[in-house]
DNA sequence: AATCCAAACCAATACTGAATTGGTTGGAGA
DNA sequence: TCTCCAACCAATTCAGTATTGGTTTGGATT
């Protein structure tokens, strides 16, 4: 073998592999066969295909995932709408920043746009957090006011937002629960910043909507490092 | 059985299964026992205690699905974890919206938290666009300016907030590939305007930055819709 | 000494078939 | 008519197995 194929044993693996793509009929998800199939139809050593494909990858011509397998085209957009990836990177502070610069400006919207149907659903959830009998049901109810403001603000990506950050938060909270089996005691902060928010969207207040929300959230914020500070409550 | 148990048979159910739902440890997803075994443990016929269960259902306190189980509660709402999902029930001017109303909040942020470093990558990533050759290259320092202004906010969950947007921008406008091959105009608005974005978040002028974000994808959402009005611009 | 290769191993994913579960139907019986 | 029971249905879950890209190891080649 001479200086030149050995120089370029890895560059032929390439063109070689190009070549096969420009030819080779793929199943219609751009899935090509496994590593251990094609190195051998190759001829090649699965170590070099490898590099081959590794030089592929990183001109963005292949993409690979384990288990999956090796496709060609760009790695599809599903990114990081995975939340456990994202869960395990962060923490319920972080989340809890990010609830705070979002959610209000989706508040702000919803005065916006709000239609008499979403401001009465809005209403009954307040009713229900009241009457809830249980911690469970009043989170419940207060989950689904929250996701109602962000269905008011009538934006289908807006709420897709919300909904992974309200996933999000769950996800990271997860395991600790509120231990307390009793009920929210009826001067809960969260019945009247709740009123204001309601109150401010139904006024059509755009910044008082969204202050009132901001609020909110930062109440909650507190309780969750005080909580966090001291635990057992 | 007597005549009053006859009578109240299915309001009787109904009762004893609120005691049930009061007294009962249920699992952490508040799943309940299975159709048929309630139906024993609570010695009811399975078709009376569906009865039961259906009007449960019908007040909102549970709810069912076939495979998964019987829980207490509301039902949760459908997520949309898969963004080619969402990106089918959106269009591009909802996803500039929501571009309009979550991007500033994050330069906002950005001014706050972002160190010398990133910075410094922002400003790299602006004299890249002004070099561009190609509209291609220029996007792809476009993107990655806004991208460190993501990062600078340093915040995980906003990070994944930004890619999901930004990723569900290219599922909508996929195909609507800009058709010129030149290059970006030395006076494109964009580049001043970045410049205004940069600066407020170098000088750490929170409401500046957010400003200048806003007012920045205002001209491109405005670009957006002439482009739209009159395809082939 | 440096590479390369084949095999084994690893962890993530896909796949397959059985079991579970809410929903439905049909017949027996009161 | 109504209830009950059993069987059945379709959606979902679950557990075990097979694939698959990624990594390590030991030996062979140069």
């Amino acid at each position: 073998m001479t200086l030149i194929s050995e120089a370029g044993s890895e560059r032929g693996t390439v063109t070689q592999l190009r070549a096969y793509l420009a030819q080779a009929e793929l199943p219609e998800d751009g899935r090509l066969p496994p590593e251990r199939d094609l190195s051998e139809a190759l001829g090649v050593s699965r170590t070099e295909l490898r590099k081959a494909l590794g030089t592929l990858e990183a001109e963005g011509q292949i993409w690979r995932h384990v288990g999956k397998g090796t496709f060609v085209g760009s790695r599809p957009i599903d990114t990081f709408a995975d939340l456990t990836a994202l869960a395990k990177r962060t923490n319920p502070a972080e989340v809890m920043r990010a609830r705070l610069i979002i959610e209000p400006e989706i508040a702000r919207a919803a005065a916006l746009t709000a239609t008499p149907m979403h401001i009465a659903e809005m209403r009954t959830c307040q009713a229900r957090t009241r009457e809830a009998a249980t911690w469970r049901q009043y989170e419940n109810w207060d989950n689904r006011l929250h996701r109602t403001i962000a269905e008011a603000a009538q934006n289908t990506p807006l709420l897709g937002i919300f909904d992974t950050l309200n996933a999000l938060r769950r996800a990271v909270t997860w395991g600790r629960l509120r231990s307390t089996p009793v009920k929210p005691r009826p001067d809960h902060h969260s019945f009247t910043e709740h009123d204001a928010i309601v109150d401010a969207i139904a006024n059509r207040d755009m910044n008082g909507a969204a202050a009132a929300m901001r609020a909110h959230l930062q109440t909650v914020e507190r309780n969750l490092l005080d909580r966090q500070s001291a635990p057992g409550e």
